[in-house]
DNA sequence: GGATCAATGAACAATATTGTCAATAGCTCC
DNA sequence: GGAGCTATTGACAATATTGTTCATTGATCC
């Protein structure tokens, strides 16, 4: 008895969109809350909220928070990899425009904060292997630009690898922290002092290629 | 009426520490959660269990799960800054010797997690100011040790800040994902591929001095 | 030994969060 | 218009987490 309580029958119009939009709304708002507050952090209620529909909408579609969360991670990922290709590409083969594709990569890693969800993802412990994120590839194309540079250049690859690692760490690191340690070593705040460091940066890189 | 039920006069010994010591334990295994799930990710019970102690009495010592947030975060900024401070000092002032510092501070941050407390902090907005990490210090006293070495070198703070800066961001960033990035860029994997690394990026940054 | 003080924990309360279920209501096809 | 499908949601359940209360008990002081 007692019978679950009947709705009202209030007429709260209700919108009723195919399962792949409701999915991809769904999906839009939880990557804002793993930008913002990580895996971990992310709450039913309040990705529900942004997408405007119920929580159990949001189980509906994905089944489960933690399944939900995996969906987010890895469509993240792929959008993380394909930005920083264009960012690459985008700034052409000419190695003397480091500096540009320094810059490209930076604003890539900042806006729409894949820096910080890189950074989510490895302290929470998760993989990220190397179908997620390709190094190798730019490693090659640098290390052949570099040859290409300086024919007669003895450049191992190890080396150029190395220099895209340390380029690849600056960055990211760099987008969650490079202003307060700027500002904390003296250097002034802004981006203007980040924009000035990867310029920095670059010229560094080029010299070490050159040596 | 039904007053709470009284203990059933169970005898289970209990220990008794003063606050101090007390507050120490559990500050201890505060922190330790700290390094792996980060701020937000900090339960009561958990400490309370880690430190052998119900999680009452760590309100009690604590007054709330936010001030123990706190207090550990403080308490971890002052052994960070403290362990990066002997770190360095123990490389002495000869700049030749720039590999065994930043092998050093690697270790420092490595161990006991400080670099995974520092990229939580920041990605979860904590404030990090000038009290808590001074960089200015580290700028200065490598500068002076690089105008000894080169007197007539034409040689900026502010290129010797960045530099600071670039070494800062590689250990610090370099301590959680350097292992996936080396990896990742054909470099090998394990803990001799990063200090390689570091080995690399000592000679860089002396010869980007020298230079 | 006895009194006093503080640390401790069992039980409870309150809220947050995830997940379940069944009824409702758009949408398409006929 | 009607039937079928399923996206949607209100209501509920179950657990997790933080915080409160109070009796107990270890330690110190006299």
């Amino acid at each position: 008895m007692l019978a679950r309580m009947p709705k009202p029958a209030k007429g709260k119009p209700r919108r009723r969109l195919d399962a792949d939009a409701a999915r991809a709304l769904i999906l839009d708002a939880t990557e804002k809350r793993l930008v913002v507050v990580g895996p971990s952090g992310i709450r039913l209620q309040e990705v529900a909220a942004d997408a405007g529909v119920s929580h159990p909408t949001v189980l509906h579609h994905f089944g489960s928070r933690d399944l939900l969360v995996k969906a987010v991670i890895s469509r993240s990922l792929h959008a993380i990899n394909a930005s920083l290709v264009t960012a690459i590409e985008a700034s052409g083969g000419d190695e003397s425009r480091l500096e540009a594709m320094l810059d490209n990569v930076a604003t890539a890693l900042e806006e729409s904060g894949h820096a910080r969800v890189i950074l989510w993802l490895v302290l929470e412990g998760h993989r990220i292997d190397g179908t997620d994120v390709r190094l190798t590839h730019v490693v090659d194309a640098t290390h052949a630009l570099r040859l290409a540079r300086r024919p007669r250049g003895k450049a191992t690859r190890e080396d150029t690898a190395r220099t895209v690692v340390l380029a690849s760490l600056a960055l990211v690191a760099g987008a969650v922290l490079a202003p307060t340690m700027l500002e904390n070593a003296g250097l002034g705040g802004g981006p203007r002092s980040a924009s000035d460091f990867r310029k920095w940066l670059a010229r560094l890189l080029l010299a070490h290629f050159d040596a």
